[in-house]
DNA sequence: TCTTATTTAAGAATTATTCTCAACTAAGAA
DNA sequence: TTCTTAGTTGAGAATAATTCTTAAATAAGA
């Protein structure tokens, strides 16, 4: 992966440009099944065995908080982050840890319209996700 | 809340009924914010403060398992519990862990008709769910 | 009332995540 | 270039939610 790249998408948050940061940022956007601290930890030993666990999850924190990456919503206790910040929404599998990502246009649109008829009362909406639970078909 | 409604619904499922399940399932269904183990604890210690952590983590598995409660998707990493098995979505805050129901059945009847003409390839749908994320109204 | 498979209490064990703090370093200033 | 300083990292200890273990207790059918 381009370095130029992972560099300008640093700067352009005005975060300071490390070689720890570049490191996870690459691994986050290579592994693409929406990786826990844990999955970019051992993408990553092999080439750089010395960035610590702590370190790993102090970037992802600082990518969240900064918009360079996004929590992913799901039943279990361990955090998985999402590089993708396009408007997307996601495919769960019932019984595996598998989430996929699901692109749809034309849903965003009538969803978007909907929403602008009808609100919710004491609720202004910032976005919306679906969640849709299922089989994957081998 | 009564008993007999409660006795019912593990009967139904063809659970034991001991003492500790029919306490857990009262609390979850008296607590409606979507609670965690640790706020089915705290509701239930003053009358049965003998019930161990470790019970009511087996009864809400339990629960899940049977189809009494479902987990609620979130980011972070404590389970909540969600007592409504009827189709229904979530609304999340964004600034703290607020998390209430959503009902719209126009909506629903909408997402049913969509997804049996559109189908999602490799995908098999179960159910869908919409993460509306904003803010809360004061 | 007996029997047996289940369930529970208690606390130890596990595991993901956060915290602490000294050493290091990126990046702007001189 | 070198200096300065706020911000970042490494290492490992600490925390907190959850799971596991085991002996004792109990629900429910015989």
């Amino acid at each position: 992966m381009d370095i130029a790249y992972l560099r300008k998408i640093l700067i352009e948050k005005g975060l300071k440009i490390t070689p720890q940061r570049l490191i996870v940022l690459e691994a986050v956007k290579t592994l693409n099944n929406h990786p826990t601290a844990d999955n970019v930890m051992v993408y990553i030993k092999n080439n750089h065995p010395n960035i610590a666990i702590g370190t790993i999850y102090n970037i992802l924190d600082t990518f969240v908080e900064f918009g360079i990456l996004r929590k992913v919503n799901t039943e279990k206790d361990i955090m998985r982050y999402d590089p993708i910040l396009e408007n997307h929404h996601h495919l769960y599998s019932g019984d595996s840890n598998r989430i996929e990502d699901y692109f749809d246009n034309d849903l965003d649109l009538f969803l978007k319209k909907y929403f602008t008829k009808k609100n919710i009362p004491g609720f202004e909406i910032e976005n919306i996700k679906l969640q849709i639970k299922g089989k994957f078909k081998p």
